[in-house]
DNA sequence: TCAAAAATCTACCGGCTGGTAGATTAGCAT
DNA sequence: ATGCTAATCTACCAGCCGGTAGATTTTTGA
């Protein structure tokens, strides 16, 4: 009998390290790094040990797959500051939509604030590298906003990083209370606190 | 020779918890907790592995002590909230100190936060329940505020996770940037942005 | 049908560390 | 000094897990 009639579920190469990823994730997210044994991962998507050893170089490399997804998903969404200037609301849309973005990879987030002493220094040192493009073009984006509308804003770059931090707490909220504000409602107040921290 | 005469160092048997406690914060926040032995821990002291389990149960018990002690500091210092009518300077100074005490023990929360998974069930249950207790609190501070100071805030359970989730953040920043801002710019800012948020 | 190649597994090693038992040392009272 | 008590250390065990080598199974192609 062939394994691939009885084990249907088994993933296909092609799609072995995102399988392998997602897995990881779950349960570094749910258990931590260090409670997490490569024999679990791999007894999740139907192999044993070893073959995760062909799609990574070893544990700490699969866990700088998981940490950095999260950050890159953001920064793509975030996008390039546009050079012209910019209205209120394409601001806040475009803001919102990133942190539904962080919403949704929030156990890849989190992950990666837990487990950054893990990483190797090389792999943290990338992704600390990348938060703060972000938070850069973050400031970027605001500055875009037409000078008047920022005139009465005390410290710009502060509120860039209250805003990125805003962006970021939703992760933490689900992590220590479950969903206590559903997304719809966290995307509301959002708008509002965005709003308040930049005096519009 | 008698060793009490070549290490001096050694804590006395009545200040070896808060001793360890000390040095085992210290470790867990900058290499973690699993990457950190007991005999380090006692190593750092002056001792053996063996005198831990005179002062703690276990390893997990240790982490119970660091990453309890921050959360209690600053539920200490924020206090029961008043029943009279609060002046608004009374308030945002209270919360100002409670920030600070967070600073000075943002080792001890970024070990809690960053660890709450190698916590026994029920202690890390206790420590969430603190957490609560803080949160309600916060939110009752600021309701002790004259009531016609708060008719244009928009939501005041979400204004006071906000303002407890600034309160929070700069534990991050130490973390991640060392002290990008120093403790004096964050007291201002924070300040000018709790006004900001309750719309004062 | 049957090798050869590829994929996967079994079985193991080695290192680390939490935890403990029993030897050793230090402190102290007489 | 001496012997008793308490404190501390040495030495070890046991379990876990990352990582790997080599056996085994599956697939493929002729």
């Amino acid at each position: 009998m062939k394994l691939s009639q009885i084990e249907l579920d088994r993933p296909a190469p092609s799609y072995r390290r995102e399988a392998i990823t997602q897995v990881a994730a779950e349960l570094f997210y749910s258990k931590g790094f260090s409670n997490t044994s490569l024999a679990e991962v791999a007894a999740l998507i139907g192999f044993r040990k070893p073959v995760i050893y062909e799609s990574f170089a070893d544990k700490k490399d699969l866990l700088n797959n998981v940490a950095s997804s999260g950050i890159e998903k953001g920064l793509l969404k975030l996008g390039p500051a546009p050079v012209v200037d910019l209205s209120t609301d394409e601001l806040i849309e475009r803001l919102i939509g990133v942190q539904d973005v962080f919403i949704h990879f929030h156990k890849h987030i989190v992950v990666y604030i837990r487990e950054e002493l893990n990483l190797r220094p090389g792999d943290a040192r990338r992704i600390r590298a990348k938060r703060r493009k972000f938070d850069e073009t973050l400031i970027a984006w605001i500055k875009s906003l037409s000078c008047n509308k920022l005139s009465s804003v005390p410290n710009v770059e502060f509120a860039a990083l209250s805003i990125s931090g805003l962006i970021t707490w939703p992760v933490f909220w689900f992590d220590n209370r479950g969903s206590f504000f559903d997304s719809n409602e966290i995307r509301h107040l959002s708008r509002e606190h965005i709003k308040s921290v930049l005096c519009l």
